[in-house]
DNA sequence: GCCGTTTTCGGCCCGACTGTTTTCAGTCG
C-alpha cells in the first residue's frame, strides 16, 4: 500500500508551504489530506481506481489529481517546485522537539540551513546566537533534539505501550489521591502503534500528583512541568504526558485529548454550527456550560450517539452518530474460541496439553490446534503421517472428559508458491479447520500473488486464510496483492479472512476489515498464539476489529460450537 | 486547498506551555 508515503509527501508539502508562508490555509489543507490518508487504511491505488479520491475527507480535486500523479508516475509536480524552491530535508528537521516550519524557515532563510548536518555545524560554529526568537535555551534544546533524532525515535507498538500505561497508572494511583484517570489519545483509540501516552487525572492534591508522576522510577527527562501539563521521557525514548483536569470539565478533558484531531475538529465545527462552543472545558452557550464532567454528555449534547474511542477517526463516524447509525462493536467476552495456535508438534514452545489447559482457564469454548505443515521446514512443519497422528491424540483428549473445552483439528496449511496446498487431499479433509498461509515467496508479483492465494482459497476444502496481507509492522509490508479481488474469491467460496491478533502483525488493518464487512466477508480472530502466554493476545485482534467497525456477527468465533461447524461445513 | 443544515464565496479549532519577549510568536496536541 502506498497510502503512508503519500501521507509524508502530502505532509512534506504542507510544511514547505508553510515555510513558504504565502498562503495560511492552504498548508492546513495538505496537513489535513495527509492525515486522512494515512488513517484511511483501505488501499489509496484501490480508492482511485474507482474514482473515488475526492470522497476522502479533505481531499478535494487538486489534492486528488496530486495523489493521481504520483500513482502514475512516481512523482508530485507541486512537491518536486517546492523541493527545488526550498531544498530542506523536512521531515529531518521536524523531528526534533520544539521545530516547526517557522523555525525552519528561519534557519534556512538566514543560515541556509537545510538538514541535521547543517545544523548541528551552525550550533558548533555558534552561528545560532543572535538569532531573532532563538536563545540560549532553544539552542541547546535543539542541540539535544538532534542527539534524540538521530537516536531513532519512532513509534511503540500498541503491545508494548498498553503495559507502560498500566503501570504508570498504577503508580499514580498508589503514590497520591487519585479521583479519577483515565488514559487517552492514541492508546485509548487502540491504534496499531502509538506516538506517545496521555494520561489524565483528577484529584484534589493535584501538585502530589505531579510529584509522583515526575519520580515515577523510569523517568530519564523531565521535559516541562506546569500547573495542568507535565510531560517526561522515559528511559526507553517514549514520552508520556499528564494533564490534570477540574472535575466539571473532566469528561470534555478526556474527549479532547482522545482525538484522533480530525475527528475533534470536526466535533467543534458542528458545535459552532449549533451556536456552541466545545473546547477541552467543556461543551458552551455562550457563557452557559452545557457539558462537561462526563464525556458522554459532550456527544448527546451534540445530538450525536456515543462513538466508542476506536472509531473516533473522521472516518464517517461522525456521520453515522447523527443518523444513529454505529456498529455495536465486538467485545472481547463475544469471542468464545481461537482457531489459530501452535504446539512444539511445529514452531510452538509448549505441548498440546498445555495449550489446552492455558485455552480453558482462559474460559474458551474451543481451540483449533493449526500447526504448520512439512513444507515450512524452519518451524518443523507435519507432513501427513504426522499429521494423522495427532489427529489421534485430539480425539482421545476430546473423549478422555478431562477438558471442558473442545479441541479441534487443524492445521495451518502452507500455499506454495503456484497456489497448492502443501497437505495430501485425503489428510486435508479429516481436519475440523483449515487454515492456509503464505510463508515463502513473498515477493512475488501482485498478479502472480492475487492469483496463488485466490486459487489456494478456491480449494473445497480450505476454510480461512491466515494473515492475508502478510505485514509486519515496522518490518515488512505486506505482499504486492490486489486484496479486493481476494474478499471477492473468498465471498465466492465461503472462507473467512483472519484477523491475526499478533501485536506486531494485526493483520488484516482496520481499513480492510471495513472492506471485508461491507463485501460481506467472515472475520474469524485468531492468536496465532506459539506459546500459552500468547493466547492473551486475543484482546489486541478485538481491539482491532473494533477499529475495523466490526460487530459480533461479522466474526466467526463469537458463535457457538454448533453454528461455528455450520459455517465450517459450508 | 477544502468545504457546505450560514453552500459556489469566504471562512478555516483552540488553549497550554516555553522562551524570549516588554506584549508575543512558535510549537504541540
Amino acid at each position: 500500500m502506498k497510502n503512508r508515503e503519500i501521507a509524508r509527501l502530502l505532509h512534506e508539502i504542507s510544511v514547505l508551504l508553510e515555510v513558504e508562508g504565502k498562503n495560511k490555509f492552504k498548508p492546513r489543507a495538505f496537513a489535513r489530506a495527509a492525515r486522512s490518508v494515512e488513517a484511511l487504511g483501505e488501499d489509496i491505488e484501490a480508492v482511485a481506481a474507482r474514482d473515488a479520491l475526492t470522497e476522502i475527507p479533505g481531499v478535494g480535486k487538486s489534492i486528488a489529481e496530486q495523489i493521481q500523479e504520483y500513482l502514475a508516475t512516481g512523482k508530485m509536480s507541486t512537491l518536486e517546485k517546492l523541493r527545488q524552491r526550498i531544498p530542506v530535508k523536512v521531515e529531518e528537521l521536524e523531528a526534533i522537539p520544539g521545530v516547526g516550519p517557522k523555525t525552519i524557515k528561519l534557519l534556512y532563510e538566514s543560515l541556509k540551513i537545510t538538514d541535521l548536518e547543517s545544523l548541528e555545524r551552525a550550533i558548533n560554529e555558534g552561528h545560532l546566537k543572535g538569532l531573532r526568537g532563538i536563545g540560549p535555551k532553544t539552542i541547546t534544546q535543539i542541540a539535544e533534539g538532534i542527539a534524540l533524532v538521530r537516536g531513532v525515535m519512532s513509534r511503540t507498538l500498541l503491545s508494548e505501550a498498553l503495559p507502560i500505561a498500566d503501570a504508570i497508572v498504577e503508580h499514580l494511583k498508589s503514590s497520591a489521591p487519585v479521583t479519577r484517570i483515565d488514559v487517552a489519545g492514541s492508546l485509548r483509540r487502540r491504534k496499531e502503534s502509538v506516538g506517545d501516552i496521555d494520561i489524565l487525572v483528577l484529584s484534589e492534591r493535584p501538585t502530589d500528583v505531579t510529584d509522583a508522576f515526575v519520580s515515577y522510577p523510569d523517568v530519564s527527562d523531565v521535559l516541562l512541568r506546569g500547573d495542568t501539563k507535565t510531560s517526561i521521557r522515559l528511559t526507553n525514548g517514549l514520552q508520556v504526558d499528564l494533564r490534570l483536569l477540574p472535575i466539571e470539565s473532566y469528561g470534555a478533558g478526556l474527549q479532547y485529548f482522545t482525538g484522533s484531531k480530525d475527528h475533534n475538529v470536526h466535533l467543534r465545527t458542528i458545535a459552532q454550527r449549533a451556536g456552541m462552543k466545545l473546547n477541552e472545558y467543556g461543551l458552551f452557550k455562550g457563557e452557559e456550560l452545557v457539558a462537561g464532567a462526563e464525556e458522554s454528555e459532550i456527544y448527546q449534547s451534540l445530538g450525536l450517539q456515543f462513538i466508542p474511542p476506536e472509531l473516533r477517526e473522521d472516518q464517517g463516524e461522525i456521520e453515522a452518530a447523527k443518523v444513529g447509525r454505529l456498529p455495536s462493536l465486538v467485545e472481547l467476552d463475544d469471542i468464545r474460541g481461537d482457531l489459530h495456535m501452535h504446539t512444539d508438534y511445529s514452531d510452538g514452545v509448549n505441548t498440546l496439553e498445555e495449550m489446552v489447559e492455558a485455552a480453558e482457564a482462559l474460559g474458551h469454548e474451543y481451540i483449533c490446534i493449526a500447526d504448520h505443515t512439512k513444507s515450512l521446514t524452519v518451524a518443523k512443519g507435519m507432513d501427513e503421517e504426522q499429521i494423522l497422528r495427532r489427529i489421534d491424540e485430539i480425539d482421545d483428549l476430546n473423549s478422555s472428559g478431562r477438558w471442558h473445552v473442545r479441541v479441534l483439528k487443524g492445521a495451518e496449511v502452507d500455499i506454495l508458491p503456484d497456489g497448492t496446498l502443501d497437505l495430501e487431499d485425503d489428510v486435508l479433509y479429516q481436519l475440523d479447520v483449515v487454515t492456509v498461509s503464505v510463508h515463502s515467496k513473498m515477493q512475488m508479483g501482485r498478479a502472480t500473488m492475487t492469483e496463488r492465494i485466490i486459487r489456494a482459497i478456491e480449494h473445497k476444502h480450505v476454510h480461512i486464510l491466515g494473515h492475508p496481507t502478510g505485514r509486519k509492522l515496522f518490518k515488512r509490508p505486506a505482499y504486492d496483492v490486489d486484496i479486493e479481488a481476494i474478499f471477492e474469491a473468498a465471498r465466492g467460496s465461503g472462507v473467512a479472512m483472519e484477523l491475526n491478533a499478533y501485536p506486531e502483525r494485526l493483520d488484516l488493518g482496520a481499513g480492510h476489515l471495513r472492506l471485508a464487512k461491507r463485501m460481506g466477508i467472515r472475520i474469524a480472530i485468531n492468536t496465532d498464539a506459539h506459546r500459552t502466554s500468547e493466547l492473551h493476545n486475543m484482546r489486541f485482534g478485538v481491539f482491532q476489529a473494533r477499529r475495523g467497525w466490526l460487530e459480533a456477527d461479522d466474526i466467526i468465533n463469537t458463535r457457538s460450537l454448533d453454528e461455528l461447524f455450520r459455517f465450517l461445513k459450508k
